[in-house]
DNA sequence: GTTGAAAGCTTATTGAA
DNA sequence: TTCAATAAGCTTTCAAC
């Protein structure tokens, strides 16, 4: 039986995480009416939680065509070289380029997957350059233009479900 | 020149945008003298924003690695046919499964993006079973593992800077 | 180690100007 | 918009389990 086993997390804190990952502004005092403990208890656990790592942080979500960047593109990148500095160079410029939402290093055809947010074509036109073609290591790009979020936020699937109601 | 004109959005908005999407806990008297205003006028202009949609949310992002789902996969699936229904199908599969994290219906040779999180390639082979070989749809789907994400928030990058300071 | 309750402090929220 | 007052939440302390 591989169970996930999380490091030190019972159902309380995983009941806590479902419910925040969902909507962080949720007082801790709701909260513990939901999971059955106090609120200082909460409290603990959400601070140990943010600790260790386990909560990466608290955002807001901001849609991006409100603010001038309706169009999302996935982007496949592969490379010439798996020489381990030039992919450490290639990580860097992507995971600094602001329109780069999100970078994923990959293994099979593709090499890096990057979801990039722009506000016309001419722009990503742009970012293909100076991401691309003034990279030499990078041989080959593929490009998938967004036509619909359907699911688009980042919650993580919780292995356990909420704690027994007394 | 086309402009981005994000609607109704001054630069104390998107200032404030900025720092809130980075993290959300800031509290508005500090967010207030980060851009220049009070306490007040910046709850406000944030509650505006989020009833109007421009924040679409409040996360606390977990560590998928760190609950029991270690594994990250970026999946590429491509259909038979695009007829209507079938793709609308194919969308409320994908959306309701929990180990899909987002989803993307995308142009180009694939027809989804899917970034899934699973315990197990155990799992994953289970995700592949229930999802794609019991769609009839589904033609082929490319399984790209993730090995770093090197960046996985979802941080909208704005079109303004910091208002000025005094 | 853990918990819940109460205190004091910080922040959110509302209304007046 | 700012300021001021109230309401609400956060955080710490403490006694107890």
């Amino acid at each position: 039986m591989p169970e996930p086993a999380p490091e030190g997390l019972d159902r309380f804190d995983l009941a806590i995480l479902a419910i925040l990952q969902r909507d962080n502004t949720v007082p801790h005092r709701v909260l513990g009416e939901r999971v059955n403990l106090s609120a200082a208890a909460v409290h603990r656990r959400v601070r140990r939680m943010e600790e260790s790592g386990v909560i990466i942080g608290n955002f807001a979500a901001v849609d991006p065509a409100r603010v001038g960047q309706p169009i999302t593109i996935v982007v496949e990148v592969q490379v010439e070289s798996e020489r381990l500095d030039l992919l450490d160079a290639a990580k860097r410029s992507f995971a600094a380029d602001l329109a780069v939402q999100q970078c994923y290093y990959v293994t099979g055809e593709a090499d890096f997957v990057l979801i990039v947010t722009v506000a016309s074509m001419a722009d990503y036109d742009a970012l293909t350059r100076r991401l691309f073609f003034e990279n030499h290591n990078v041989k080959r790009f593929r490009t998938l233009v967004v036509m619909d979020r359907i699911k688009a936020g980042l919650a993580v699937q919780l292995p356990d479900q909420n704690p027994e109601r007394i």
